[in-house]
Formats: C-alpha cells, sequence, structure tokens
RNA sequence: GGACCCGUAGUGUAGCGGUUAGCAUAUCUGCCUGUCACGCAGAAGGUCGCGGGUUCGAAUCCCGUCGGGUCCGCCA
C-alpha cells in the first residue's frame, strides 16, 4: 500500500481518517501494556500508539528498535488536549491497526534520535545516519533553494545556462590540477577545471551573450574549514557590459537568493572599498564589516621615534599601524591574553607585536618607557583611560594582514558580532593588477591574466606595474569572499601586453593558451562576469561553521572520504591499461584506530 | 612543508603517577496501559589509537608513529 501522507504532515483536519505512513522509529517508548512509537521522515515526526487490542500490530511494535524502517496503517486522532506536543503532528496521533517492517536495522554507530553529537570523523563516515537529522538535513535545503533562486532569476534576466567539460586542458598556472589520464592517447593527461573561466569567455565570444552555470571546480591544494578540493561555482558572465552593470545584477541576484533561501532582506547597493582602503582600514581583502576595531596609521607619529623597533621598520620603508581596544573591553584582554594575541599576529607574519595601556596622561606596557616623546600624540589615539593600543611595526602588507588577524582574533574572543547581527555585504574593488613575487621579485597576475588592467593605468603596465589597477571586484559576506570576477581582455593587442607584462614569452603564451588567443583574433565582444563560491555562501546562509554542512559528502582535512574510502590505490591492471607505471610510493598504511 | 589541539566501552565524556578505569546514553533481560529524552530493577560491554622509553608502578610523564581537527604556507 502507498503511504497517503508524510508523517509530519498529519494535522488536526486529519483527524477521523485512516492513514498509511512509511518512516523510520525515531523513539519507541514500551509501557509494557502499551507502546508509543515516533515515525519520522523527510517532514517530521509523529506519534503512533499501539494497543495491546490490535494483536499483530502489537507483537510487531514489541520487536521494533531505533531506525528500523516500517509501514503504520491506523486511525488519525486528536490527542487529549494535555498531551499535544509544539512540532508538526503534535497535535495528533495514530492508532496503529497494522505494522509491517520494510527494513530491520542494527544499532547505528551514531545516534539518530537525541542531542548527542558524534565525532565530526564518524558522523561523516555514517553521513546517511547523520542526515537523518533534520538539522543536518537543512543546509542541503538552503542550498537547493539558493540554487532554485539562481535558476529562476538569471533565465529571468536572459541568461543561457551552459555546460562546459569537466576533462580538459592542463593549465600549468594557479592551483595545482587533478589529472585524469588519457587512456587511447597514452602518455597524454585530461585535467579538471579550476574554473570554467576560459570556456565561459569562449561563450561570449559565441554570442552567448549571458551565461550561467552551477558548475563543479577543482583545485589540489590543502584543505580548510571553508575549502574542499572538489567544490561548486555560480559561474556567469555578460557581454557588453561595465563594472556597475555585473555589480549591480550581483546585488539583484543575491537579494532574491538570500531571501528565497533564508528569508534575509538585504538593504542594495553594498558598500564598496577599495582594496587599498579595506587593507589599511581592516587589514584584510575580504573584511568582516561586522563590526568596527578599523586600524590606523602611526608611521607619522612615530617618524624619528628613537624608539629602535619601530625605527628600523619605517627606516626600511615600512609602516606602523595600531588596532585600538576601547576601555570597555581592554579590560577583558590580561597579560596572558596579549601574549596569545602577540603569538596570533606572529602566526600571520609579524615579528612582533607591542601594546600600550592608556594610564592617566601615560601609558603602561613593556615598551611604554620608550615613547615617552611621543606620549601627548599617542593621547589622541588612546583618549579614554585604560584604552589599548595594539601595534606592529613592519611592511604595509605584513603590518595591515596580522592587525587585520588581531582583529578577527578579538572579534571572537571579545565576542564583538552579536548573533542577530545583520549580515555585511560589500564590495571590494580596484585590486592590483598585479603583484610582485617576494622572493623573484617576478610580477604575477593577482586574479587570472585575462583581467581588463584600468584604463587610466593601461599606459603603466610596463614602466610600473604594481600601479596598475585591475577591473576585477570581490564579493565579501562577513569576512568571507563568496565572489570574485572582473571585467576581461578582449582584444589580442592588450592581452598580448599582458602576457609580455607576465614574463611570457609569446611562443609560452601561444603554446599554453593558443587556441584562446586565437578566439581574440576573430572579434570577442567586451566582456566580464564573476563566480560565486556557492558552498561558501551556502554555509553562511545555513549559519553553519563549515563547508562540510553543505556539501551532502564532504572531504576531511586530507581530501579523503571516509565513507567510500577515497582516495584508494588501484588494481596494477588498470594502470597498465593507462600505460601508467608507479614510482616508489609508501606503501599505504592500515589505519589502526 | 610548518605550528598547535585532540584520541578512554557502540556513542558522548570523567579520571592526569598507585582506582576493581567512573558517569550518561545506547545494547540485552525482567516489570510496567497515556508515554513523549517514559520510568523502575538487573546484566553484559574497555588491547585507555599503536610502538618504545622513564618509573617499584603509566590511561596519566617523555619520544616516535597512526588517525582526527584548527591555522600558517599554498589556494590564477
Amino acid at each position: 500500500m502507498r503511504r497517503t501522507r508524510p508523517c509530519g504532515a498529519l494535522r488536526r483536519e486529519h483527524a477521523g481518517t485512516t492513514v498509511v505512513l512509511n518512516g523510520w522509529v525515531h523513539r519507541r517508548r514500551d509501557l509494557g501494556g502499551l507502546i508509543f512509537l515516533d515515525l519520522r521522515d523527510h517532514a517530521g515526526r509523529v506519534q503512533v500508539l499501539v494497543e495491546p487490542g490490535a494483536a499483530d500490530a502489537f507483537d510487531v511494535a514489541d520487536t521494533l528498535r531505533a531506525e528500523w524502517v516500517i509501514e503504520a496503517t491506523g486511525l488519525v486522532r486528536e490527542r487529549p488536549e494535555d498531551q499535544r506536543t509544539d512540532d508538526g503532528a503534535g497535535a495528533v496521533e495514530v492508532v496503529a491497526e497494522r505494522i509491517e517492517v520494510l527494513a530491520a536495522a542494527d544499532t547505528p554507530p551514531i545516534q539518530v534520535a537525541g542531542d548527542e553529537r558524534a565525532s565530526e570523523e564518524l558522523r561523516m563516515r555514517y553521513r546517511y545516519l547523520d542526515l537523518r537529522r533534520p538539522d543536518r538535513m537543512e543546509p542541503l535545503r538552503v542550498r537547493h533553494r539558493a540554487i532554485k533562486a539562481i535558476w529562476d532569476f538569471l533565465d529571468a534576466e536572459g541568461f543561457l545556462q551552459v555546460e562546459t567539460p569537466l576533462l580538459t586542458l592542463a593549465t600549468p598556472e594557479g592551483a595545482r590540477d587533478y589529472l585524469v589520464p588519457a587512456r587511447v592517447r597514452p602518455g597524454t593527461f585530461y585535467a579538471l577545471p579550476q574554473s570554467p573561466q576560459l570556456f565561459k569567455q569562449l561563450l561570449m565570444a559565441g554570442g552567448a551573450d549571458r551565461y550561467f552555470q552551477i558548475a563543479r571546480c577543482f583545485r589540489d591544494e590543502d584543505l580548510r574549514a571553508d575549502r574542499q578540493p572538489d567544490f561548486t561555482q555560480l559561474d556567469l558572465e555578460m557581454s557588453f557590459v561595465e563594472v556597475d552593470d555585473v555589480l549591480e545584477l550581483n546585488e539583484r541576484l543575491l537579494k532574491e537568493v538570500t531571501h528565497a533561501a533564508v528569508g534575509w532582506n538585504i538593504a542594495t547597493p553594498f558598500p564598496r572599498l577599495t582594496h587599498a582602503e579595506a587593507i589599511d582600514r581592516f587589514g584584510s581583502d575580504k573584511p568582516d564589516l561586522r563590526f568596527g576595531y578599523e586600524l590606523s596609521d602611526l608611521s607619522d607619529l612615530f617618524a624619528g621615534t628613537a624608539f629602535r623597533g619601530f625605527a628600523s621598520a619605517l627606516d626600511a620603508g615600512g609602516t606602523v599601524r595600531a588596532l585600538r581596544v576601547p576601555s570597555a573591553r581592554a579590560g577583558d584582554l590580561s597579560r596572558k591574553a596579549l601574549d596569545e594575541l602577540e603569538a596570533h599576529a606572529k602566526v600571520h607574519g609579524a615579528k612582533a607585536m607591542a601594546w600600550l595601556r592608556r594610564d592617566g596622561d601615560g601609558f603602561k606596557g613593556p615598551i611604554a618607557k620608550f615613547l615617552e616623546a611621543e606620549t601627548p600624540a599617542l593621547r589622541d589615539h588612546a583618549p579614554e583611560q585604560s584604552d589599548l593600543l595594539l601595534l606592529i611595526a613592519d611592511r604595509r602588507a605584513v603590518a595591515c594582514g596580522a592587525l587585520g588577524a588581531v582583529r578577527l582574533a578579538l572579534r571572537d574572543r571579545l565576542g564583538l558580532v552579536p548573533d542577530d547581527a545583520p549580515p555585511a555585504f560589500a564590495w571590494v574593488v580596484d585590486f592590483p593588477l598585479l603583484e610582485q613575487d617576494e622572493e623573484t621579485g617576478a610580477w604575477t597576475y593577482m586574479h587570472h591574466p585575462f583581467t581588463r588592467p584600468h584604463a587610466d593605468d593601461l599606459e603603466r603596465l610596463e614602466s610600473d606595474p604594481g600601479s596598475v589597477r585591475a577591473e576585477a571586484y570581490d564579493l565579501v559576506l562577513n569576512g568571507f569572499e563568496i565572489g570574485g570576477g572582473s571585467l576581461r581582455i578582449h582584444d589580442r593587442a592588450t592581452q598580448d601586453r599582458m602576457f609580455r607584462a607576465l614574463g611570457f614569452a609569446d611562443a609560452e603564451a601561444e603554446e599554453r593558451f593558443g587556441f584562446f588567443l586565437e578566439a581574440l583574433r576573430y572579434g570577442v565582444p567586451p566582456h566580464g562576469g564573476i563566480a560565486w563560491g556557492l558552498d561558501r555562501l551556502a554555509m553562511l546562509l545555513a549559519g553553519a561553521p563549515s563547508l562540510r554542512d553543505v556539501i551532502a559528502f564532504p572531504k576531511n582535512v586530507r581530501g579523503g572520504d571516509p565513507l567510500t574510502g577515497a582516495p584508494a590505490p588501484v588494481d596494477a591492471a588498470q594502470l597498465e591499461e593507462l600505460g601508467i607505471r608507479l614510482a616508489d610510493v609508501p606503501e599505504p598504511v592500515e589505519p589502526t584506530s
């Protein structure tokens, strides 16, 4: 018999009808002469009452255990007034007439019912059990609603959804590629795409005008809580647009998506910060704008200081940056806490972090006695009694970056962002086109080599490459980069100049990207677009602490899948067929746990 | 490549130099007709991840290793 409706969908108006229910035994309460079952499915739970009068059903109910799958037939009735519960089907119960076991279950290794949380490792190993919990399935539902809203919105805006290849050409730059051996051409390899970047530009060359794709992407780099080796982008591209067109469309899209997925009502347009501003004020190119604690530049104040720690950094062309912790919260930071914050700054590249605590007209702290000359000026930066100043002297990128990291540590330590804080979206624009490798001194692209240089700066591409801005933008939410894009170079001459600036010989560029450079010869429209990190956005929408929560079958920190056991060795025969011989690799070690 | 944190019954945890390795829950048995984390009585369940060392004595301290996690590097 087919179920009449989901367990969780039963309501008072169904009282008096006979229903067939399918579901899992969530809990069983055996009172001896009376058995209660909580029956659970995707929609919720309902109580099934089994009385001794229903002879067969009672005998079956006696054998049931947690997570057995059953079919229960019975009469829906309202529960006694004083016994109703708040959840969906809590006003009714089903009096069992017949119960059939559809699938028995061993005692599960992790409990589905109850508050107890197994370790993340076990929950990944038994992901299908973990997903039976409504709060574990919910992030996937949020993600589904977001993707549906994306499809609906972009379809209405005239975007064409196109799938691009997963087996494609390896590109030596960017992240490490995942390679796939090509059996029919021994010795050659496909690569899995790091993004559909060149394909979507070729679609613009093909006249698609506006394209999007929910695209799987692959990057063989080390994992993080917000980074998986295979992940999903919303990839989109538009022809005949300027930066404002792309940003404006994305703001409207996000308004729709966040509302459809989790009911947010976000304000647009989003604030825009230049890259330089984001670094100087927040010490990050993906600033968390939900709280203040902005950095300040005290380089001028310390120009000519006698304190060697600062003077040497300034002499080397560096800066002194400060972060003020207002007196109201500074008291929460003990000497030990300050040591821990300094250690945090060091992890992020700082050589040291100094602190000063306002004390009367002067300051306390290990370096206070070296700064008597600067004390009057410093008072302006710590106006309140007990205000705390955290100071780092270093190259701009290091000083700002490390203080930015300290700023986030303070956020977490002091709870500077309330749970109900509204989401803070922002655009970071005017990224530098190129950045210099610290060791080799070579210039490399910051975004990718197809990013259009800012027209006003193009003339300096060869003479002063570091000063050239890119027509590139990042989308930031609560301190996470959730998207990035740019206008693209669409003419061969500019693309050639870009490759030369990157130190590629013409022949080398031709070899790597010849197919794309050729396309630029045949009339490509000006175009630009963006890619969202869809997993990361879904994580933030779902309020989840880890990307793994919004991915159905995620990988662990070492890139393994505890459920399937991937990656794993393959048969010698399989390698033989692919023409692959393994170099000496360590024997796979059996886990001992 | 590097730093730090964590591995104790199925699960979650306590114990941090001498314990019969404790508690909760799950499991099994018995009792129980309005429970809803049902209750009550009882039982079984542990190479304290693995290897080595220190010690009269190690779950506990040290080293190594394996596994898990967070971060730095890396991630156009």
